[in-house]
DNA sequence: TATATATATGAAAATAATTTCATATATGAA
DNA sequence: TTCATATATGAAATTATTTTCATATATATA
């Protein structure tokens, strides 16, 4: 109604900002002492922040990387990443362990009662759910969204990943009962006849979210080593077609798009789109291996949650 | 749903006052980035302040007296309290152009299009008068809430002041045209018999904001002074029964009470009654001699809104 | 072990805060 | 001065936050 001089305007912010941050007033209360309106308050009350009158700080405890999970967070436009501390010389094994239990405490706060989760395979997999705790939640259903690897007892072990998992949570079980890879597409094609494998493949589209590792396409790795599913040719075709990763043997180059070969035609499990359409796909990895893998597959948003170690974390930033 | 480790409960409370605070993202906003239900986000932000992670400092300049006001607010029960800066030896007239100035930014804010305002008497309120900026809230009235003081040139005073008033603001005007004090109750029964006189006192019961003085009860006050309006005989009268200051000459004792004698049957002007029924009763008291009077008016609840000076200020507080 | 008590949870209801919008006022240019 | 533009305002509409309430889970006690 009226322009207050200047000390007027400074004296009402202050008192403003004390009665509502200090006193805990509400606006309302503020109004019946102060005579003024709803918006001239909340007004003030921005002012009163924007100019430094009022400041807010959020103490971060030294252990935490709050400050680089932001930081990343935006740069490449995740829902969250979550950094566990490791050192650079640590053991793959003490990385693995540690991100299994941000990745459990993860799952738990995440998973509501009726959620479908699709998982995929790995020991940093392996490691979350052994580090989950025990939990009733019937109403969710686990998915297994790749194909065990290949040799039997490969395959015991991803199934036995999923069993682990829906265990702890109660939760109905999906497995996909098949080999991730196999030797032709005539082969793949007639797995995907059957009518369990069928089942899972159906539930791909209609996943609330999914807990994948990130592997990367090292010469020793896993996939190579179990020497049925990768030959060494084939990896050096990838390697040569620019690939730096993969989630659920979907393979990606450092930009994270997705890298088209006669492979993907036998794999069973879900694609690059079918992970698109899940809300939330949370990529687990850590190592310094894994460092342009963990890349790519943020700057592909093939993930939109990441847990990895704080070694990777701050190599990313860069 | 599930007990989270205290490590991943404070990760998640400095994220979420992080993501709140720092980067200003809704509470819906983060219930998409974390899964979290509305009611537990509400929960951590509150813990977060309450367990100090989330920090809200209130910066106040040197040169004002918020915290002052605030413990004076706090300890009377008042609406506000506004300290204008004066020091020890300061001139009268000084703390009056001071007071006058604060006063007038109060009303100013305080006063909206449609308010009925009553005002009584004194160089402070006078100071008040001259310090506002023309303004025009034409559907506003203003009251004159105490007779002019028994002289002709006093009454003059009074009624210029509310002429002032009004016509800054561009209100509606209702003078009391009569002395403050008459010789006898007779002489008040025939003037409350004129029509312009109960049109005030009617108003009496409909003002929703009243600015007054605060008088002292000193030998040498205006009062006094000007002879004819109480001898120095009443004035010993009313100090006898414990009379520590007056508004709008309605005495009143240290505890703020109603101090009864003969002369209120003389007054013409507004009742202790009819003031409760305001809401908002302004008082402007400043110099050292008004201490005991404002304290009284403080006790009694006669004002909900004071406007003094910082040497008062800070000796109300002990 | 069973039972009682305390604590934690999310959906919905209630409360609180912000923004929009129409209008009014101030400020500057001609 | 007169007009145009920028700024400020409060009521209402919208949006956001907190609290309540019913239920579920954990913890302590017998």
């Amino acid at each position: 109604m009226v322009r207050l001089s200047q000390i007027d305007e400074q004296r009402l912010l202050v008192k403003v900002s004390k009665m509502y941050y200090e006193e805990g007033l509400s606006q309302d209360d503020i109004i019946l002492r102060l005579n003024l309106s709803r918006s001239k308050i909340s007004r003030l009350l921005r002012q009163a922040r924007d100019e430094g009158i009022v400041q807010i700080t959020v103490n971060t405890p030294e252990h935490l990387f709050s400050e680089l999970e932001i930081k990343l967070e935006k740069l490449f436009g995740v829902y969250e990443v979550i950094v566990v501390e490791t050192q650079v010389g640590d053991s793959q094994e003490n990385i693995i362990r540690e991100l299994g239990i941000a990745a459990a405490g993860y799952l738990e706060r995440s998973v509501a009662t009726t959620t479908t989760l699709g998982i995929s395979w790995g020991s940093t997999l392996h490691s979350m759910v052994a580090a989950l705790h025990s939990n009733r939640l019937p109403k969710t259903k686990v998915v297994q969204i790749i194909g065990g690897l290949g040799q039997p007892e490969a395959e015991v072990h991803a199934t036995d990943l999923c069993h682990r998992l829906a265990r702890s949570l109660g939760s109905q079980l999906t497995l996909l009962p098949a080999p991730g890879i196999v030797a032709t597409e005539q082969a793949r094609d007639v797995l995907l006849t059957d009518i369990y494998v069928q089942r899972a493949i159906e539930m791909f589209n209609h996943l609330e979210i999914a807990f994948v590792g990130i592997g990367a396409p090292m010469p020793d790795s896993l996939l190579i080593r179990s020497g049925s599913i990768l030959s060494r040719a084939e990896l050096d075709m990838l390697l040569q077609k620019g690939v730096v990763g993969d989630i659920a043997l979907r393979f990606f180059d450092a930009q994270g798009q997705p890298v088209q070969s006669e492979i993907d035609k036998r794999v069973i499990g879900i694609t690059f789109d079918q992970l698109k359409c899940t809300r939330q796909v949370v990529g687990i990895a850590g190592g310094s291996e894994k460092f342009q893998s963990i890349l790519g597959a943020l700057r592909g948003k093939l993930i939109n949650v990441l847990i990895t170690d704080s070694v990777n974390a701050e190599k990313l930033l860069q």
